[in-house]
DNA sequence: TTAATTATTGCATATTATTGCAATATATGC
DNA sequence: GCATATATTGCAATAATATGCAATAATTAA
């Protein structure tokens, strides 16, 4: 959020509308809403303009103005509404952090789910990385960007979180070799491991992880110490855990088991 | 930028127009946006000369003008109203009369493509379909679609159109046995067959209609008889093409060839 | 070649768009 | 109901744009 924020001070004079619109509309599509003040703050501009703004959007039907902000008009993440939107501001802390890890050069698998969504969607322009997902929402957002390579896993459509599942997908990921990971975390426990609340996607979060050299897991520190029903792997094979509360006291066992935090 | 600045300021009586025009989008391609005073500076001409400039470019429609400067055309319509330009009234046409020859318990292929899309947006509520596609408007026109599977053909990312390329998306293709595949036409011609002017396309959609049992071809009436650099397939593949002026006369070789028009 | 025509460019001017501020009205939560 | 936060409206300062016009450069015709 400060980087976000020392940007459009640097640029104040030259920011374009269009570019706030860009901004408004990617903080929507990972947050799932924003805050009028927020934006204000961020883009550096006052929450009048920042309202004409999203009116402006609202009439092209690409948001949908509410009272202190907007939210999403419907059209891609519908069923990611659900989980998202709460915890934003940890989610932007998270993905910030997340920034210094990815190299150029590096190929790195972008898991599906929101906090993942996040980094992608403040990724540096001068970034030069391959980006293998199976999440459409991440291809969305990248779309745009022009150093960095996508290479999107085919397979069945999971309309509820909006990414691939099922043996195709597998098939892709096995194929890869990647250096890095970004593990979007539904919920971790320092002796059961992490485990999610969706078969086919633990599934698929396996091959994922047996397919990168280094585990980076994104999780903000409520989902620590918690379990869902289906396994993915055990807290070992994680090398980083980047969250929102570095100094809680339930981060201890991790850190003695050798993992690193962030 | 310093060299550029010294290169116009030797250059300044020589450059031609057409100079400027390549620096202009080079620097948009690099940027994502360029500034109006900026561009004045760097090829030591008024304002009121790039701005003129910039509104030739975009009547060309290689970028987007805006107050201070440009933008790049965003490459999809990642929203729904916004397809208007897109969603010609031909191309409503077409669609439309697409829709009958959809039956349920169906597999079929949705080729990248403005009009393949138009087909998505209408398709019924209570069709049961499998889609296969390798075109992420169309994935994302369908995810809320209830009754519609979706099967996405993985591979690398073109940005440029928005759909996956290369040697992964045909291997998915080729296990597929699809009942119909709606193909989106650039070019026909009656004799040369269908091309198209890219060739990853053109690699892409010949594994398309080597695995569907049925080509529908959809084109509006003055991609007729026109022909592009890569040959996709010829005319008598083609069972059935759907355009918006059934009666014009350009369509009588197809007829003869035994194709049915819609 | 020269003269005539056209296109390009920069400047001055009028017009319009954008933005922030203040005053007032309205909604929301407690 | 009250306090607070958000919307609406009008307005003024600023910045960007459009337009007409004159000077210059490039092109064409003779």
């Amino acid at each position: 959020m400060h980087i976000i924020a020392i940007y459009a001070a640097q640029n104040r004079k030259t920011m374009l509308k269009e570019e706030r619109f860009k901004h408004i509309l990617n903080r929507l599509s990972t947050d799932n809403k924003v805050l009028l003040h927020e934006l204000s703050k961020e883009l550096n501009v006052s929450t009048d303009t920042i309202r004409r703004d999203l009116k402006e959007l609202d009439d092209q039907g690409l948001l949908k103005a509410v009272r202190g902000g907007a939210v999403p008009h419907s059209p891609v993440p519908h069923n990611f509404k659900d989980r998202i939107g709460y915890n934003s501001e940890s989610k932007q802390i998270i993905a910030q952090k997340a920034l210094p890890l990815l190299q150029d050069g590096q190929v790195v698998i972008f898991d599906g789910g929101t906090s993942t969504l996040a980094v992608a969607s403040i990724l540096p322009e001068d970034l030069r990385i391959t980006v293998v997902t199976n999440s459409f929402p991440i291809v969305t957002m990248l779309a745009e960007h022009k150093n960095v390579e996508v290479l999107f896993a085919g397979g069945r459509l999971f309309k509820r979180s909006f990414v691939t599942t099922g043996h195709e997908t597998m098939r892709f990921f096995k194929n890869i070799r990647a250096d890095l990971c970004l593990l979007g975390i539904c919920s971790i426990h320092s002796s059961l491991g992490t485990t999610t609340p969706d078969y086919e996607e633990s599934e698929v979060k396996k091959v994922i992880i047996n397919n990168s050299q280094e585990i980076i897991a994104l999780s903000s520190i409520e989902k620590l110490e918690t379990v869902e029903p289906y396994y993915i792997c055990p807290t070992e094979d994680i090398s980083t855990i980047i969250t929102n509360q570095p100094k809680e006291a339930k981060l201890k066992p991790y850190i003695e088991a050798g993992i690193q935090i962030v």
